[in-house]
DNA sequence: TCCCCACGATAACAGCATTCTCCTAAACCG
DNA sequence: CGGTTTAGGAGAATGCTGTTATCGTGGGGA
């Protein structure tokens, strides 16, 4: 059965479009016969899940790693944003690794936000939960406002960190993001102070 | 032509998953034949192309038409914000308009976006342009910083609120966005005034 | 009247997910 | 050791969908 997730990640990296992953794709790399495949999910569908649980996993895994080496809250936070938007760039070419979201993985998960709501919530409560955590401090310090609920909180910043990190560029027009350390910090700036002006009145 | 694009609305608005929009089913409902539909779009994803392009013009039309009420750069920045997140929440029950996502453009949008990326950028101008020139006016009444670039601020702001109203509630895995207006009034002080604490130093 | 041709009906074909059928070979048990 | 059970490999069969090709007809123009 790992070896049919192995086989999963193998050709997420490589699918272009998300036209070459097909089930049989997977059961040819994995060595295995497609009624194996069967007997250990339901269907493509299970498999896509599996694999977008382990990417989420993995994703947090990191995340929490390098959350480990800030000091304050409000590091944690930034540490947080930046490098979650880091992770969710279209790979360029170098390493398609697990967490980095290939097109298919990108699509799958529109479906499930989209389709099965249920199951999307849950796949994303590791990296929901870890950013709770990290606003709660931040609220503790005073860094961020009191009084918000830290859930909904997570959501609209996972969200908005993934998403423009992997459509905005697309959406404006504007060429790739060459330098993504240029458009980070944008979106930091943006997230932490703010689009208006701060008026002295 | 234009009767396969108004089965093509048709059918968006009451297909449930996405399952159900076939080009049969949009040929059969259209009254015409396969013939004259391959006739006229080179495939499926031509005629989901146009559907998608109508809709955002209609979109833009819908959002000119409120800013036009408004008295100040600032106020019209707020109401695109607050109207357009209004647009792309998903359909309660009532009004499946065209401009009202669906699953199954939501996810045709995701495929755009994705695989792409030139339609999909060509799509979005008359979202993004109405925009910058919201962003102009504010700039030029100093409500926002000058010095951005608008394009691409106008591209994390359209998927900043599109994608938060899509999706953020499932993500945190919050119950359903009862009150939208809550939720949009969340995003909007999240958006115009930062998520950290502003201090007196 | 005759020809052309746009279009409807429908069959044919291809890709993919899913299921089923047959069969081998290893494991297990007496 | 021999018989039986069973996991699993190979691949054919089914069904759905997008796409293409075939055939025929009815109406408009020469």
């Amino acid at each position: 059965m790992q070896r049919f997730l192995d086989a999963g990640f193998e050709l997420l990296a490589r699918a272009e479009s998300g036209k070459e992953f097909t089930v049989q794709e997977v059961v040819d790399r994995s060595g295995q016969s497609l009624r194996s495949f069967y007997q250990y999910f339901a269907g493509k569908h299970e498999l896509l899940l599996a694999l977008f649980d382990e990417a989420i996993l993995s994703t947090a895994d990191r995340l929490e790693e390098q959350l480990a080496r800030q000091d304050t809250p409000l590091e944690r936070l930034h540490t947080f944003v930046v490098e979650y938007y880091r992770m969710c760039l279209p790979a360029p070419k170098g390493r398609p690794s697990k967490n980095n979201p290939t097109p298919v993985m990108a699509e799958f998960c529109h479906q499930l936000l989209t389709a099965h709501q249920t199951e999307a919530s849950r796949a994303f409560v590791p990296l929901v939960t870890l950013l709770e955590t990290v606003l709660d401090d931040a609220a503790q310090s005073g860094d961020v406002p009191k009084g918000l609920n830290h859930a909904e909180v997570a959501g609209a910043i996972l969200s908005t960190v993934m998403f423009n990190a992997a459509y905005a560029h697309t959406i404006s027009g504007s060429e790739e993001p060459a330098n993504g350390e240029h458009a980070a910090t944008q979106l930091w700036a943006f997230l932490s102070g703010g689009l208006v002006t701060r008026r002295a009145g």
